[in-house]
DNA sequence: AGCACGCCGACT
DNA sequence: GTCGGCGTGCTC
């Protein structure tokens, strides 16, 4: 008998692998250690530690117990959740956690300090850096200071009259002062934060909808729920997600201002160093409030008591590659397991929480009032049909003429459309060939500012042909519809005296910069911007008073399930950032069906008659939240065996009640980097464990070769 | 994911 | 006769 280590290891292995604990190393679940894999030692975490023997094959020893801090219990089962719900391997969660553990430590960095010794000899420059080395700096910033070169601060250093010493920034985070009062809460603010409140320090799992409308102040309250939360223990610690790395500036400055210290920051944009701080202080507990991105929900939290998904319908909570999942459920899950609060917050709730939120499961809070003496923008369609714009053209004359009034008025204007680049769509007039990427079915798309066609998909990009390449014809390739920057251009024409800028995320690369428009458009530095999904939500632009949405049809196409709640959302977030403080907005909306029920209800801003009718169409066909929903997504170069192989998996999915199989289909983009693609969509009542049917039906099936197979629970994109 | 082992073409 | 192409499969 010995001890055997159950040991998940960051990569696609479909179980923990066992290995046995030697003599005298201590080991508990958690623990990092370091254990031979094949020809290499991997790091991986302790699952479980049971007695027992290796069985027919003698087990290898882990190898080393690491001096790292060990992931607590929460994130641990929380990993194996994730896991097993998405029908992945453990490896893959296991690796976003150990994100932050395997970056490279903060670099110490050179400091010199004044050593009180006198220079053997005096010079007007050496007296100069002297009275400038006040407290610690590096040399360049003490030369610079003194206006010397950095020769004089080395012979300094030589002469021993600066000393030498390596500082590792301060990896301590400063502990909120819960001494320091909350913004001013109107009776709707206040009656939530309240609730709230009462919510986090009773303690244990529970979830609650703060849905109110844009400008209703959702940040303030939830600051007031970790307040509370930071108050009732002080161990206890607070997770706020976001959508998109845009937002996370703003709501980190909101959180440095209420608690008087910056929280931690988490998203693909940290530097690794700052990443390993970050996760060293989560684990350690002294880092107390998180704002992220989807994937802080995988950090080593040791108690966590309030998680905040804001704008919790966002479909950017939904990862696409890699580890699939959807961040607002997981975030459910995480605060189930660490029997935390989970606040939800939105100005267009899912239908998904809605329908939680009306069956009792989650608690209910609705702001009401609008913040100080803003007004909603009236919101007016405008019939594609009668009033088309001039041909080539895409800002309809009813449009133009709103955006001169606002201009004359000094006032802005935002342009939404969702659509980057320049045209969508790049065709020969002599052949009619489509401008596609090798080994791709999807458009190239033509960017104007770097003359390149751009594939979205795959990123290939190639620099725009004057010959097309089908049939050779000269300067025969046309740019068929519009994105922001076509819209930008016609802009630029209608009105050449405005500024105008483009918001999309090939014109804004970084938080940074995306700080900096932001900044523009709130300081009223910009007459138009024109912008995609990335400047939709979460900014207060008090000039702001007319929005032109260019394609309000866009989201209705393509059939896709959440087609008709994503058009509501948008335009519901892009109207609403019209007109907030004392200015009324105007909203216009540019359809070729006013009559469709998504724009009659937008139109009368009537958001019950919205879900109303939505929930009814999808309760009857048993769609989500009333049925289930997963996707299987085969892949692989050779379409005849792929074909072979769709068959065969169709034949092996279990029979089970409550659970219906479509398929196998031709993936919507059919050929991706050259792999063919093919679809299932499983559809199950929802009492059915989806992702058990889902892994038995897997397991039922060997794909050979190449054939690759992905499973997408709770599927967004249908792609 | 790595990294081996494996079985078929052009080289010192 | 070997070196090496990367296709297939395993790693406790």
């Amino acid at each position: 008998m010995s001890r055997i280590a159950s040991v998940l290891i960051p990569m696609p292995l479909p179980e923990a692998f066992d290995y046995e604990a030697p003599e005298g190393m201590a080991l508990a679940p958690g623990d990092q250690v370091a254990v031979p894999l094949g020809p290499r030692l991997m790091r991986g975490v302790v699952a479980a530690i049971r007695d027992g023997h290796g069985g027919n094959r003698p087990l290898k020893q882990v190898a080393e117990r690491l001096d790292e801090p060990p992931l607590p219990p929460g994130a641990l089962e929380f990993v194996q959740w994730a896991a097993r719900y998405s029908v992945d391997a453990p490896g893959q969660p296991l690796a976003i956690a150990l994100r932050g553990a395997r970056a490279p430590k903060p670099k110490p960095v050179r400091m010199l300090e004044a050593t009180g010794r006198a220079p053997g000899r005096t010079t007007p420059a050496r007296t100069k850096v002297l009275e400038a080395a006040t407290g610690p700096m590096t040399a360049a910033d003490l030369a610079r200071a003194a206006g010397v070169s950095a020769g004089v601060v080395k012979g300094l250093l030589d002469e021993g009259c600066l000393a030498e010493r390596l500082v590792t920034e301060d990896a301590a985070f400063d502990p909120p002062d819960l001494a320091r009062k909350g913004s001013e809460l109107n009776a709707s603010q206040a009656a939530s934060a309240g609730a709230l409140a009462d919510m986090v320090r009773a303690g244990g799992f529970s979830v609650a909808l703060l849905d109110g409308v844009t400008g209703s102040g959702k940040t303030e309250v939830y600051l007031e729920a970790a307040a509370a939360a930071l108050a009732a223990d002080p161990e206890a610690q607070v997770l706020i997600l976001l959508p998109e790395i845009a937002l996370t500036q703003a709501v980190i400055a909101r959180v440095t201002h209420r608690f008087g210290a910056r929280p931690g920051e988490w998203h693909s944009d940290v530097a690794p160093p700052a990443r390993r701080r970050v996760w060293e202080a989560v684990a350690s507990g002294t880092c107390r409030i998180v704002v992220g991105a989807r994937s802080a929900l995988f950090l080593p939290f040791r108690k966590l008591r309030l998680i905040v998904v804001d704008e919790e319908h966002d479909s950017s909570f939904k990862q696409e590659d890699g580890f699939i999942y959807q961040g607002r459920d997981l975030a459910v899950a995480r605060g189930k397991i660490e029997g935390a609060a989970v606040v939800l917050a939105s100005a267009t709730p899912s239908l998904e929480t809605l329908r939680n939120a009306e069956a009792g499961r989650y608690r209910w809070l609705r702001l009401s009032a609008r913040h100080g003496t803003a007004r909603l923008p009236d919101i007016e369609l405008i019939d594609l049909k009668a009033t088309p714009p001039e041909h080539g053209r895409w800002l309809s004359p009813p449009l133009v003429a709103a955006m001169a009034e606002t201009y004359g008025r000094g006032e802005q204007t935002l342009l939404f459309l969702n659509r980057r680049g320049y045209a969508p769509l790049v065709l020969c007039r002599a052949c009619g060939e489509r401008m596609t990427a090798p080994d791709t079915d999807s458009w190239l798309v033509e960017h104007r500012y770097s003359g390149r066609l751009v594939c979205h998909l795959t990123g290939f990009s190639m620099p725009k042909p004057s010959a097309c390449p089908h049939c050779g014809a000269k300067d025969s390739l046309v740019s068929i519809g519009p994105g922001v920057e076509r819209v930008e251009e016609e802009a630029r024409q209608l009105f050449p005296q405005a500024r105008i800028a483009v918001f999309s995320s090939d014109t804004v690369f970084d938080a940074r910069e995306a700080r900096r428009l932001v900044e523009a458009m709130a300081a009223g530095d910009i007459d138009i911007l024109v912008a995609t999904q990335a400047a939709a939500k979460g900014h207060n632009f008090p000039k702001l008073t007319l929005v032109g949405v260019v394609d309000a049809d866009l989201g209705l196409r393509g059939g896709d399930l959440r087609a008709a709640e994503r058009t509501y959302q948008l335009l519901a977030q892009a109207t609403g950032r019209a007109g907030r403080k004392d200015r009324p907005g105007r909203a216009l909306l540019q359809t070729y069906a006013p009559e469709h029920p998504v724009m009659q209800a937008l139109k009368a801003q009537d958001r019950d008659a919205f879900v109303e009718a939505e929930m009814a169409e999808r309760e009857a066909a048993g769609l989500p939240p009333f049925g289930r929903l997963a996707a299987v997504i085969a892949s692989g170069p050779d379409a005849a065996q792929l074909d072979a192989f769709t068959q065969a998996m169709a034949q092996a999915a279990p029979n089970t009640p409550g659970v219906e199989v479509y398929g196998p289909a031709d993936a919507p983009l059919g050929l991706v980097r050259g792999r063919r693609r093919k679809r299932f969509l499983v559809r199950a009542d929802r009492g059915v464990d989806l992702s058990a049917y889902m892994a038995a039906w897997r397991a039922r099936v060997r794909p050979p070769g190449q054939i690759r197979v992905a499973i997408d629970i709770d599927p967004y994109s249908f792609l």
